[in-house]
DNA sequence: ATCGATTTAAACATAG
DNA sequence: ACTATGTTTAAATCGA
């Protein structure tokens, strides 16, 4: 399977989005544009967590935004903050703007390009016959395509399958399934990709096993989880891969490679040259921070560069108005504490799972950065006397405590016990000081104040999917049901749908 | 041409 | 015994 990275396609992927978006009527309304928006993408993931997600998406309104959050628990929940940044550039997705930069006539001339090759992709596809890889000249639409190899690698989608589950973990057979129902090529394709679904989870040190309870009735084997430290790896890939919405939406946000703006009291300026980005690069506009880090050569950081990844990664999640990805998706005392200690110790300080090598924060244009089969050079020294999830997390270290003394007015995540208020900050020196106890009714706090708050918002659930449980009352218990079960590994979260469907 | 990432195939072990 | 799952090795393929 390969996994195009090309620029040249995921413009090419844009445009073809952005053609059908601006046709005759120059005054096609943003709106509109967005519902074109909405089609063509939720078409690679239909009846999905995902395609709700990306309904929930292009909604207009923010109210509508708040009531159904499908994106909250999964990987694809890194879509809306960016889609905010996206809307309130309205200027970027305006169809005058394009005027403005000549590019309509472009796209207008691409319709019939877009036509053209339309007809070319089916040439291919009847041309190349089954089992070949996707044309790049061609949106992928895995239910139309199913001749044609995913152009997603296979972490990628164990990845998203994972994400896209309830409880952020699978077996492998739901894996398969989840492959095989949203990508219909792997129904008729050469037999071997299970095996390969299996290699790819034993030696991609992205994935990790978590041992299934005594009693957990899901058939053989074990559950698989993302590894937290290598989530932002897995999905920087997904951004990568050109047709994915979120790799579509970037696209948007940033329409060409030599034309790149960004909104600044109210009118358009062009990026400065020394932060203008590829299509697959980090948005210095959204990503400012982390923008600024990549652009570095060295990772020798001062503590304010590190403090503003962090916190500009958690405000940025902030800007979603959603509090149930507190736990797993923001910059948590952990990531935090991670960040620390890798700059004050390097990177072979972290006790290792597996062959797993440290990472924090994740922009990388080398895919191999990414994730990656290898064996890092790193091996697991200081050698880890154990594998356990306790002490892989154990931020609540004497090393971690220390080393978070001179961090003050900074050190904060976010806790939303607030009805009114949004988020409220917590010092990370208080949460790693915590006792056990404490932080159970902590939890409970956060929980009982992050429904206050979805309540209020007339946040609407969806049962089916993120409330499979009858132990979880809210996206937010199941997320910070991972938080706790990650910290102690010894609870049994299993939703009754991965039980029911093994 | 080379290298690394990824895919594919296969052998083998283990658990249910 | 059988099958699904998991690990490992090796070779092939692909793109940079």
């Amino acid at each position: 399977m390969q996994l195009s990275t090309t620029t040249a396609t995921g413009t090419l992927a844009v445009n073809s989005l952005s053609m059908k978006s601006s046709t005759k009527n120059q005054d096609e309304s943003d709106a509109s544009m967005r519902q074109r928006l909405l089609t063509s993408l939720s078409q690679s993931f239909p009846g999905s967590a995902l395609s709700k997600a990306l309904h929930c998406m292009t909604s207009d309104s923010e109210d509508e935004d708040m009531k159904s959050d499908p994106l909250s628990s999964s990987c694809f929940a890194e879509l809306r903050l960016e889609k905010e940044e996206i809307e309130e550039d309205d200027d970027l997705t305006s169809l005058a703007w394009l005027q403005d930069r000549d590019l309509l006539k472009n796209m207008n001339a691409g319709e019939d390009d877009n036509g053209r090759s339309e007809q070319k992709e089916n040439d291919d596809l009847s041309r190349g016959g089954p089992y070949t890889a996707h044309p790049t000249n061609v949106p992928y639409n895995p239910h139309k395509h199913v001749n044609s190899k995913p152009p997603y690698s296979f972490s990628c989608l164990i990845f998203m399958a994972i994400e896209d589950s309830p409880m952020k973990k699978l077996p492998v057979k739901d894996i398969y399934s989840w492959i095989l129902t949203h990508f219909p090529y792997f129904q008729h394709a050469p037999t071997g990709w299970k095996n390969s679904v299996r290699h790819n989870l034993s030696l991609n040190k992205c994935f990790k096993k978590v041992e299934k309870e005594r009693g957990q009735c899901i058939g053989k084997g074990s559950l698989w989880c993302i590894d937290p430290d290598y989530r932002p790896n897995l999905l920087q890939a997904l951004r990568k891969t050109p047709y994915h919405p979120y790799h579509q939406l970037q696209m948007l946000a940033t329409p060409t490679s030599s034309h790149q703006y960004y909104l600044q009291a109210g009118s358009l300026k062009p990026m400065p040259l020394s932060t203008r980005i590829g299509p697959n690069s980090v948005s210095p506009h959204l990503f400012p921070f982390l923008s600024k880090r990549l652009s570095q050569s060295t990772y020798d950081f001062d503590d304010n560069d590190i403090k503003d990844v962090a916190q500009t990664l958690v405000s940025l999640k902030g800007l979603s108005g959603n509090s149930s990805r507190l736990s797993n998706n923001t910059c948590s005392s952990a990531d935090y504490t991670r960040m620390k200690l890798k700059r004050k110790y390097g990177s072979a300080f972290y006790p290792l799972y597996r062959r797993h090598a440290p990472v924090d924060m994740v922009c990388t244009s080398n895919p191999s950065e990414d994730h990656t089969y290898s064996a890092t050079t790193i091996e697991d020294f200081p050698p880890s006397p154990s594998s356990s999830i306790d002490e892989e997390y154990d931020f609540g270290s004497e090393e971690a405590e220390s080393d978070l003394e001179s961090f003050h007015s900074d050190d904060w995540v976010s806790e939303c016990d607030e009805v009114d208020g949004g988020e409220q900050l917590v010092p990370v020196s208080k949460m790693s000081k915590l006792s056990r106890e404490d932080e159970a009714e902590e939890q409970k706090k956060i929980v009982e104040g992050a429904d206050a708050l979805l309540n209020l918002a007339g946040f609407m659930r969806s049962p089916a999917v993120f409330n499979p449980s009858p132990q979880s009352t809210s996206n937010v218990d199941i997320d910070l049901n991972i938080v706790k079960e990650e910290e102690t590994q010894d609870s049994d979260h299993t939703s009754s749908r991965i039980t029911d469907k093994s």
